[in-house]
DNA sequence: GTCTATACATAGATAGAC
DNA sequence: GTCTATCTATGTATAGAC
């Protein structure tokens, strides 16, 4: 999270007014963590920049000299989603092997995905305030996540460890398996089902449909 | 959609200030259409009133005349809910072989959400808006589509057609896989996927998940 | 039943004091 | 750097004419 600040503000140093690194990294912090908090209450929309101010601490001004308007705060989503995507790329960069690369990328994608699951929330329900043309960037790292699983999908393919599937489509899959973690978290959390559980579940399932001889569930 | 409008008008006979029948629904379709079709664009926050009022070409005073405010619309969310549910029911109410069955299921919620899938996005996408107590009724909601499955899969199981599996779980990412299709149609619309192909798809990674001697994929 | 006009609240944003 | 006070736009909702 404060990963994302600090890029944030060095890539809008027209915009933060603020000159101190240490008080604006600070300050943002606060912003962001409220704003995503808020947001995955009421959404984004709903968000006064009142509420804001509340929950910051800060005064309406003194926010408005971090942020030059409410959109900005947007842009939480895109740097976000350049941080996932260098975790989840980095943590199989060094597996070779794709039956256990799928492991990994499906295990650190719940790990993370629950470590900061109101940021993958918020990526998620406030895409569709962006304007049209960050929403297509947001659809391509969607897409480019997807195809770190096609790309693992296609070498086990090759290799004959996995059936011929559709990787296209067992990639969205697996996506959508990994996505209602932190979409549907009130479920999973009444249920009882940890981390480690769900994570062994979406491999399992994942096992089962491409693995040539998949070990019998359960 | 015009069967959501004469139970709404039907069950808010006080709200609805419009007396004569045949005006109000042919009125109310109109808001209801373009209420779904605005928030499925810019989310039912951000549209306002007035965008409303525009779409359906009646004045801001006219609109108020069915409604008595803008959150009595979210009511589409309960109706709807509740209709997607009688037709699920009824689709399955014949069949007993759980593996047909669970196969017809599949396939009706996914040409069911095709057709409707303006009214399952804002479902999904809106329900945050509702108050507490009615959020706890859509979850509710959610778990009882979520149960056709899981009845289904424990009689499979108990029948011996079935692995021993996690039938809840199992449940959950059939419906995960099932709200893919219309929580991202861009993405299966560029892929050219057909409504066919998917429904084959989810049928195809369920069975070779739970069934005994599954077919091999492809 | 439907419209026009308008009331009233709340939103985002800024100016200028400290 | 941060605050208070305030501007202006936009939002929801209603009153009353037709």
């Amino acid at each position: 999270m404060e990963e994302i600040c600090t890029d944030f503000i060095r890539e809008n140093r027209d915009l933060v007014r603020v000159k101190k690194q240490r008080t604006a990294v600070k300050n943002m912090l606060k912003i962001f963590e409220s704003t995503v908090e808020i947001s995955n209450r009421k959404g984004f929309k709903a968000m006064s920049v009142r509420d804001l101010s509340r929950a910051t601490g800060l005064s309406m001004g003194g926010l408005y000299s971090f942020i030059s308007s409410k959109n900005d705060l947007l842009d939480i989503i895109r740097v976000g989603y350049r941080i996932i995507t260098r975790i989840l790329t980095e943590a199989i960069a060094e597996v070779s092997d794709p039956h256990e690369k799928l492991h990994k990328l499906i295990q650190t994608h719940v790990y993370l995905s629950e470590a900061m699951r109101s940021l993958f929330y918020f990526v998620y329900m406030e895409t569709r305030y962006l304007k049209k043309e960050a929403q297509k960037k947001s659809m391509e790292m969607e897409l480019f996540t997807e195809k770190l699983f096609t790309d693992i999908l296609d070498e086990g393919c090759i290799r004959g460890q996995f059936h011929s599937v559709d990787t296209v489509l067992t990639a969205a899959a697996i996506k959508a398996l990994l996505q209602d973690w932190y979409l549907k978290p009130w479920k999973y959390r009444q249920r009882k089902i940890t981390v480690e559980a769900y994570a062994q579940f979406v491999t399992a399932i994942v096992d089962s449909y491409v693995l040539l001889s998949p070990a019998t569930p359960e």
